[in-house]
DNA sequence: AAATGTGAAGTTGTTCACAGCT
DNA sequence: AGCTGTGAACAACTTCACATTT
């Protein structure tokens, strides 16, 4: 959870920092060389001073007057996130979400591969053809520590979560992508992100009513 | 934004009713009838304080010295958040996500329902049966003002992500839950929640990095 | 002139400490 | 005795204002 001899920042900026990143992809992409802080303030949807002060966690680079450099400071923001290097990742419960999440095959594009899937009925007849075989949990824990994996995506039923959760990181996973609807119980250690697509669309819901 | 006659609750603490009605909902499912602070912040890994104060926004209703009923709160909840009744929503954009998440039927249990879908190539061949026809474009303004449809799951590609939003907002569509990987320009009174799984990944990542 | 970098002020969200019910 | 409800203290985050650099 902290950084050894670097400033801690704080999460919240982490994760504006991928939003910057993926702004200045696209003005790449426009062959677009240098950009000032308020234009990618706007672009990423947050206030300029917000965005300086995010970039001031970790030195100032940009230049007075003129910007900052596109190129350099994409550079930058990438080496501070650590995603210049492939990541690999497992899927674990190929049941309807899992096998979304395995057909949806958008993750390569940005540094991250699911490199394969594990579920509790790994011959269970699916609707859809994958490229990527299903393994038995018997086998997950050996996968792991061999390919040295430290990731994973978790898209198991609600009951068998935290099961499943403590078997990852029995085996050495770090961090974890939750899409169950439970609030996983972990070591500080461990890092956790939940995705529950039904609390968003309840928390739209709420705020759109009147 | 903003709901008339009441309390202006803060987003994070709706978002976190949505967990506790979850929690509520398990507690239920194991017939028990009383719950205190305590072992509901527990199980929505939330400190005790934090929930009471979530609650104390729209009113109190615990017993001192016993708990919560867990019949009457999760109703309370419910009945803030509105989601006492089902929310037709619209998909837009059927590529691998959209293809992904709409053979993910996992939102009907948590009453939202997918009523339509529509895509700018609604005939190209997709690689998995879904029981939903796909629609083209053109037929969205229509669709949705006689279905009286207010929330959209966003999920074209970046490029025409903003577009389609102008779309969706001149048909009436008040909440987006957008996975396109950009920040959407809006008007204050339409609302719009992100899903970049990408990021997520990143910021595992990030942390778990020693 | 234009735009960054940053201490200080302001705002929001969280936790504490404890009074007040049951 | 046990647990809720809440003002006050605290912590985190955001924005402002402006000195500084090119």
């Amino acid at each position: 959870m902290k950084k050894a001899g670097r400033p801690i920042i704080p999460r919240k900026t982490i994760y504006r920092l991928s939003i910057y990143l993926r702004c200045l992809a696209r003005l790449r992409e426009n062959a677009i060389n240098t950009v000032s802080s308020e234009a990618l303030a706007q672009a990423a949807g947050v206030k300029p001073t917000q965005l300086r002060k995010d970039l001031a966690y970790f030195g100032a680079f940009g230049t007075r007057g003129l910007g900052y450099e596109v190129n350099a400071l994409s550079k930058r923001i990438s080496d501070e996130l650590g995603t210049s290097s492939l990541q690999p990742v497992i899927l674990v419960g190929v049941g309807n979400l899992g096998l979304a999440l395995l057909s949806y095959r958008g993750f390569e594009k940005e540094g991250f591969e699911i490199v394969a899937a594990f579920d509790a009925a790994p011959k269970r007849k699916r609707d859809k053809q994958i490229h990527l075989p299903i393994w038995g949990m018997e086998k997950l824990k050996n996968f792991v520590h061999e390919k040295n994996v430290k990731m994973a995506i978790l898209s198991v039923p609600a009951a068998a979560a935290q099961t499943v959760a403590n078997e990852l990181m029995a085996a050495g996973i770090m961090g974890i992508l939750n899409f169950s609807p439970i609030v996983l119980a972990v070591p500080e250690d461990v890092m956790v992100n939940n995705v529950n697509l039904a609390i968003e669309l309840e928390n739209l819901s709420y705020f759109i009513q009147g």
